[in-house]
RNA sequence: GCGAGCGUGGCGGAAUGGUAGACGCACUGGACUUAAAAUCCAGAGUCCGAUAAGGACGUGGGGGUUCAAGUCCCCCCGCUCGUACCA
């Protein structure tokens, strides 16, 4: 019989949804183990990349279950977003159809893969039975002065009347109609993540399990700094204007002072100064991306106001506003000292500000590093630690300013004003203010009967859903119509999963048990914003008294990109690789027989049209086949080259393997060990024990590449062993159900078909990983290299744990060492059972 | 711009500071076949050497630490991710 995946992969997949196999035991006495995969926006298919996180998942799944945990293994839909919407404006589809056919598509494909989900967990963020929690916690964290409004910059299209995502601005145009983008202010709400920043901060260094970059990432994002609080007062005036420095001890070098666009001061100034009005208009054509704008060129306005020196009697300092300083950042103001900081230096030489160096050094300026004081009156002499400290006092005594703490960290803002999302529950009132929508009224579901066609905000265009009754003084009152950012949805599914009652979001019994996370895995780009707020949004609530746990994802795996080559016409079109045929090693594009070049090795996507479609993969190969070249190739966290010679090797690797073992003989042995072991089953069985060692390890550090590579080696030398008599015969069935169920996680549906093959009766996903055998894996003799100034120049074997004389006796009898001995050794260096090195 | 990561044969990659290139892909030769495909067997980093023995070089580039560096340190180059309204 030959190897049909299309056949024996349904059977399987039937059988498991039949049996359940997969479904998460509600016993919580049993050890637990919950694996989970970033669940996907449900974009209409499966792409490659997904293919490669739910692989990754599935193998530990698997695993772990084969280990005798309890799994839990979940998989949703992150349905509400931004691209729904498109899809409705370009198709005229309603986001609601268009999602659900969606998630039914890819549902099918999942399911396809053979994944080892428990799909009675399922859930879609766009169901008001997911969202509807996510207003009542909205109404706690507002309770409990966690959600509050405050005005914002957003990407305003003029054209289009609409805020538009900072993905939707190309160059400073919207991307549909090409308008130049304004920064416009706008309400909106926000969590309160920086009340938490520390403990962020601070519970960072308990995450073991975490990678050292994602965890160097998020404290470089939450930022904290320390430094000084400097009100510097306003020349002519009472006022006061504070500015936050990490290097106060540089006071001295301060030259000028510069102030955000956005600062109150800024507006202020502008309200008489047509020219500086005119400045921060033309800051306000950027887009409010923070690559944009410290790339774009540095431009300063002079105002006509100074102030005073904190500390040098009647030396003023001119107050410019500039387009690179952030109103978000500390006090949105800076002081310039040019002589230390390369951004400071650059404004002063194009502005022709003074320099004065406060810091002794013979390198070029600016000098960036620390060093003794000069020019600095009370500070000479002292190096920076000691001059941060003593102008920080000096502050205090003056009374002009203080030590201050900040984070580069802001609020997040979770408004979103666009039509697929959570509704925000609350109710604006010309009376009340704004007033929460009273709990007996929650859910409040999104309106079905909406309308793309015009401009703007849908919900803000409903006015039969938008006018209602304030629950305070039945007065007319408007809904805020805004809706979630969605990775709101994204910051608690994962406990979601954990309960099955419908009418509460978590029972305290499920979260205790299953919480946190034993393994996430997913891509890399989340490495910041969805794994902070999702650990943000468990401390929040918790402190509204709605789950007990702080941090959610015990151990986490980020995996690298799917990328394949590019391939282009002579008129530098990009053409998918299955337009393309391959003759006599030149590649053609198969409709127009026009020669194409291959271009560099990129990550897939559309636009790049260097896409491979998962459902050809599965069609052709099977779900096996495309699942063990995932996993063969490269290291989970490393970038991957989909390459289809390397999809052929798997397909050729899973058929040897279906074919020997549909070819053993005298299959319904049990697959015990024979009584009689000779000196040749020893050696086989020695192999299979170090390689049982060996994959365990490798899975276990997630290096599943080598893990493949071991059970390949496995089976090179099972399928080559020279079966002779019943004996042999025996020990190379027993070897081959451990291959088996060594390489169950990775190719289920082919594992199970041979397991049954080889006389099983029980599904292999019920067996137990196998365990080590330690007599079998001890060596005697170790091959040790001998070395010459370093440099190989002979190997030789010897019992393990042999005297470092010894060793030196045999390693000097050795013809080729002689050679390269042409004088007495200065040193001989011995590291038993690892190297010799003669020194000469 | 800023923050983070990655870079090893023709290709994907392996290697507790201790024999660089496991395992695979592509390739070459052979077997089988009328032939091809598939399959099986063998070879192989590059260069010198005889196809041997053996040697030189070799982990993005340059420097350093060490008996010994792909691995540790410094500088540089290239690529990738994130940069707060894509998910």
């Amino acid at each position: 019989m030959k190897y049909n995946p299309s056949v024996i992969e349904k059977k399987w997949q039937r059988k498991w949804s039949k049996l359940n196999s997969f479904r998460a035991k509600i016993n919580y006495t049993k050890p637990k183990y919950y694996v989970l995969e970033m669940f996907p926006y449900p974009s209409g298919a499966i792409h490659m990349g997904h293919v490669r996180n739910y692989t990754l998942g599935d193998l530990v799944a698997r695993y772990k279950k084969a280990q005798g945990f309890n799994v839990l293994h979940p998989m949703g839909w992150d349905s509400f977003g931004l691209p729904a919407e498109n899809a409705a404006i370009e198709n005229n589809t309603h986001p609601a159809k268009w999602t659900y056919s969606n998630i039914e598509n890819m549902k099918i494909q999942l399911k396809q893969m053979g994944l080892s989900y428990d799909w009675e967990r399922e859930l879609s963020t766009c169901d008001p039975e997911y969202y509807k929690f996510e207003q009542k916690m909205f109404l706690d964290f507002y309770k409990a002065g966690i959600a509050y409004n405050k005005e914002t910059l957003v990407n305003w299209d003029p054209v289009e009347n609409t805020v538009l995502a900072n993905e939707q601005v190309v160059d400073g145009r919207g991307w549909r109609s090409g308008a130049e983008i304004e920064k416009k202010k706008m309400k909106g709400w926000f969590l309160k993540i920086s009340d938490f920043a520390d403990d962020l901060l601070n519970e960072i260094e308990n995450l073991n399990e975490w990678p050292e970059k994602v965890k160097t990432m998020q404290r470089n994002w939450i930022g904290k700094s320390y430094g000084a609080l400097i009100n510097f007062s306003l020349e002519k005036s009472s006022e006061k204007l504070p500015v936050f420095t990490t290097r106060p001890d540089t006071i001295f070098g301060a030259t000028f002072i510069a102030i955000s666009p956005q600062h109150p001061l800024a507006k202020q100034i502008s309200n008489t100064d047509f020219k500086a009005a005119e400045f921060i208009k033309f800051c306000e054509k950027n887009s409010t991306k923070e690559a944009d704008i410290e790339k774009a060129e540095k431009h300063g306005y002079e105002t006509n106001l100074t102030v005073s020196h904190p500390f040098k009697k009647n030396t003023k300092l001119k107050i410019f506003i500039a387009n690179f300083i952030l109103m978000d950042y500390g006090t949105g103001a800076i002081f310039g000292c040019p002589a230390h900081d390369q951004r400071d230096y650059d404004f002063a030489v194009k502005y022709s500000l003074d320099i004065i160096p406060v810091i002794e050094t013979k390198e070029n300026l600016p000098f960036l590093g620390d060093g003794i004081h000069m020019n600095s009156e009370f500070l000479n002499g002292l190096n920076t630690y000691d001059a941060i400290k003593l102008c920080i006092e000096k502050l205090n005594v003056l009374e002009i300013g203080e030590e201050k703490t900040t984070y580069r960290i802001r609020d997040w803002g979770v408004s979103r004003q666009r039509y697929w999302g959570c509704p925000i529950p609350i109710i604006f009132c010309n009376n009340c203010g704004e007033v929460p929508v009273p709990e007996k009224d929650l859910p409040i579901i999104l309106p079905e009967d909406i309308n793309f066609n015009i401009k703007g905000n849908p919900l803000d265009n409903h006015p039969e859903w938008k006018q209602i009754q304030c629950p305070i003084c039945n007065e007319k009152a408007t809904r805020e119509t805004d809706t979630f950012d969605t990775f709101f949805e994204s910051s608690w599914y994962f406990a979601r999963f954990t309960e099955l009652n419908p009418s509460s979001a978590f029972t305290e019994e499920a979260i205790k048990y299953w919480m946190p996370v034993d393994q996430y895995i997913g891509g890399v780009e989340h490495a910041v914003m969805h794994l902070l707020y999702s650990r943000f949004f468990m401390r929040a609530l918790k402190h509204v008294n709605s789950i007990d746990i702080k941090e959610p994802f015990a151990s986490l795996q980020t995996q690298g990109m799917v990328c394949h080559q590019t391939f282009k016409t002579k008129t530098d079109k990009w053409v998918f690789p299955s337009d393309i045929i391959k003759k006599n090693h030149k590649y053609f594009h198969l409709k127009t027989n026009e020669p194409v070049t291959i271009g560099r090795i990129e990550k897939m996507s559309k636009s790049k049209k260097n896409v491979v479609d998962p459902q050809q993969i599965i069609d052709n190969f099977g779900a096996d086949t495309a699942r063990f070249f995932m996993l063969s190739d490269s290291p989970p966290d490393r970038d991957m080259e989909w390459s289809d010679s390397g999809v052929e090797g798997s397909w050729r690797f899973l058929n040897k393997l279906w074919k020997f073992v549909q070819n053993l003989p005298n299959k319904n042995t049990k697959n015990k060990l024979p009584k009689r072991i000779t000196k040749q089953n020893k050696e086989l069985l020695t192999f299979l024990n170090t390689i049982i060692k060996d994959v365990t390890k490798a899975i276990d550090e997630f290096h599943f590449n080598i893990a493949v590579a071991q059970i390949r080696s496995l089976f090179n030398f099972v399928s080559s062993y020279k079966i002779e008599n019943d004996n042999d015969k025996q020990v190379v069935l027993f070897v081959t159900s451990k291959l088996l169920i060594l390489i169950n996680p990775m190719v289920p549906h082919l594992a199970e078909e041979l397991w049954y093959s080889l006389g099983n009766k029980n599904s292999i996903s019920n067996e137990c990983w196998p365990k080590v055998d330690l007599s079998y894996i001890k060596k005697d003799n170790i091959k040790m290299p001998i070395q010459v100034n370093g440099k190989v120049r002979a190997v030789i074997e010897v019992p393990i744990d042999l005297d470092k004389n010894k060793i030196e006796q045999i390693a000097l009898k050795e013809k080729n060492i002689l050679k390269f001995l042409n004088k007495a050794p200065k040193k001989v260096i011995i590291i038993p059972n690892r190297v010799v090195n003669f020194v000469i």
